[in-house]
DNA sequence: TGCTATTGTATTGTGCACAATACAACTTTA
DNA sequence: TAAAGTTGTATTGTGCACAATACAATAGCA
């Protein structure tokens, strides 16, 4: 070994406190079980909870159904992750799965009037959230602008 | 409906572009994603690298062991994901686990010869993921920095 | 009309991620 | 030193996440 390796590291990029994506990793798991006491009341998980957000978006823009790759598409899941994932909403009577009539190969997705009251339910979420952070929303839409351009940046 | 809200939306704060929780989600599994190919050559999953990461730090620092829940501490990862983790690794040959003689309570990981090999194989990945961005240093650590101190509020 | 290619969804298998629980080994304390 | 409490790891069960594969329905075309 030589002394500049003896004398701090070898190879320092490989520090786990030197990697963004470490960061990026716990984070995010970090949030999803920050996301899990809030949504205790609407009993679902927070992927479940991505779901809904599209959903209810969706019927916002007047469209009473959604099919299963527009939510793949939303979400940028894949379809061996959200199939299972609309069953189990689906079990709950969060939502109905049905085959378009016109083109046989198409679900369609639509909210059942439980799916969609558990918004009433969700809209204080996103303040809860915020309330444990003690960051200016200016720089949490700054940190936001980093991480949109990056996903553009490593988008295939 | 009143007016507003069939003029834009209902609950902005609702929707999916505008949730930094989202950004981070998709990232994070998109960074995931971009490790597989680099680590294909390693054999092993980006879980399975930090782990690595972490026991390579440990023995540049001089010692040739560690316990399970050092482990944890440093990936803040619960030992139901650990420990199956840790046995998938033994079972490739990169570690052994064995008792502690002191407290037959403890496990220590240890590295193979194989599993400290594989290092070699690793220097340059954090330079390859580099290169699919096209933003600088400086911003990138920045971004870090964010990270770092959502992280530090959100931590229980 | 057949033939080929594409599209949309589902299935299978592996590997996390974590809550809840269990349990053995150690420590503390009465 | 025996009972009570703590610590360290493992196990179980549920729910993603994704690669690989399968397959049926549709579309395009010779």
């Amino acid at each position: 070994m030589s002394d500049e390796e003896l004398a701090s590291s070898v190879f320092p990029a490989l520090h786990l406190e030197n990697q963004l994506c470490f960061s990026l990793y716990r984070l995010s798991r970090l949030v999803t079980q920050s996301y899990t006491p809030l949504l205790k009341p609407l009993a679902i998980t927070y992927p479940q909870y991505l779901v809904l957000l599209v959903l209810w978006q969706n019927e916002e823009q007047g469209l009473c159904s959604m099919s299963v790759s527009q939510l793949t598409t939303a979400l940028q899941l894949d379809t061996g992750t959200v199939t299972p994932l609309l069953k189990r909403m689906e079990a709950k009577g969060i939502l109905s799965r049905q085959r378009d009539q016109n083109d046989e190969r198409v679900v369609l997705v639509k909210l059942t009037d439980h799916g969609r009251g558990l918004r009433e339910l969700a809209k204080s979420i996103p303040q809860q959230l915020l309330c444990q952070v003690e960051m200016g929303v200016e720089e949490l839409q700054g940190l936001q602008g980093g991480l949109k351009t990056l996903i553009g940046q490593m988008n295939p």
